[in-house]
DNA sequence: ACAATAGAAGATAAAAATGTCCTTTATTAA
DNA sequence: TTAATAAAGGACATTTTTATCTTCTATTGT
């Protein structure tokens, strides 16, 4: 569904999220550790994400990764968005480029509605609302 | 959603499967120039979901691909799972190994709704039903 | 000012997906 | 039975994705 890229990402942002709310930055390695993905990779996929401005950072001693306010309100789509493109919500089934409603592939309805689905849940879910969840160890960000 | 692969695969099948209802066999290249696929790419692509007896073949002269009765009743479904494995359908949006209803991602339960939406969708659609629309040109497999 | 820290940036490497070519094998029609 | 045809199979090439390493820059506390 994502590449692997963009689930590193999503799972850096929650975390990243959680840490923010008591007003902590959080460390490459920490992040890394914290949701078991490789420290060099998840360096990369945050500075993408920190220079189209859905994560904060600060360089030099007690820096760190962090989310201001409204960052902490973005959704898991514009994290999708950010990384893997709009493919996934707008693209054909089939990978058809000039498929559309006038000039369909043979899946393009269904397809909608499942794409729609998609969005839509994902459009729903603000990266700062999983903070509660997995301070009670109801939910987890590795394995 | 799939990978070119399966795409492709998808593709060429349903051309196929409309092809082989008037009881005609076809060829690689037909298949490649009909769904707009690279020949030598769809020919392995094809060679696999043979082995898997997802599709007949013949060699030789009048040779080609077609579908006996019992393969156009296969669902898309199985095309993914020969293609992309059951990923898709079983495994966790944020690619956790051990994901489960028990120890759940922050995404689970929205994700598995999708899931099995998709699955769904795709375990209803059969292969040898999309040929009347293709042949009025209601639907298309290329570009 | 200076040393230590931590992200940014660029280069490189490894692995996987995608795409191509060449030889072999099975089948057909003459 | 032979020549032509078309898929099967194996090897190879290219591109994209994933992952790592090194140097540079900004920030902090002393």
């Amino acid at each position: 569904m994502f590449s692997k890229t963009c689930e590193y990402a999503i799972r850096a942002m929650i975390f990243i999220a959680q840490k923010s709310k008591t007003g902590n930055r959080v460390g490459i390695k920490e992040i890394a550790k914290a949701i078991d993905a490789p420290e060099y990779f998840i360096a990369k996929i945050l500075q993408n994400l920190s220079r189209k401005r859905l994560v904060q950072s600060l360089k030099g001693p007690t820096g760190g990764f962090f989310l201001e306010e409204e960052s902490s309100q973005c959704s898991l789509a514009d994290i999708v968005t950010a990384i893997d493109g709009d493919n996934l919500f707008t693209g054909c089934g089939l990978g058809l480029k000039n498929c559309n409603e006038n000039r369909p592939c043979p899946i393009h309805n269904e397809f909608k509605k499942v794409r729609e689905d998609i969005y839509n849940m994902l459009e729903a879910a603000r990266i700062g609302e999983f903070s509660k969840q997995l301070e009670k160890n109801l939910t987890f960000l590795k394995r």
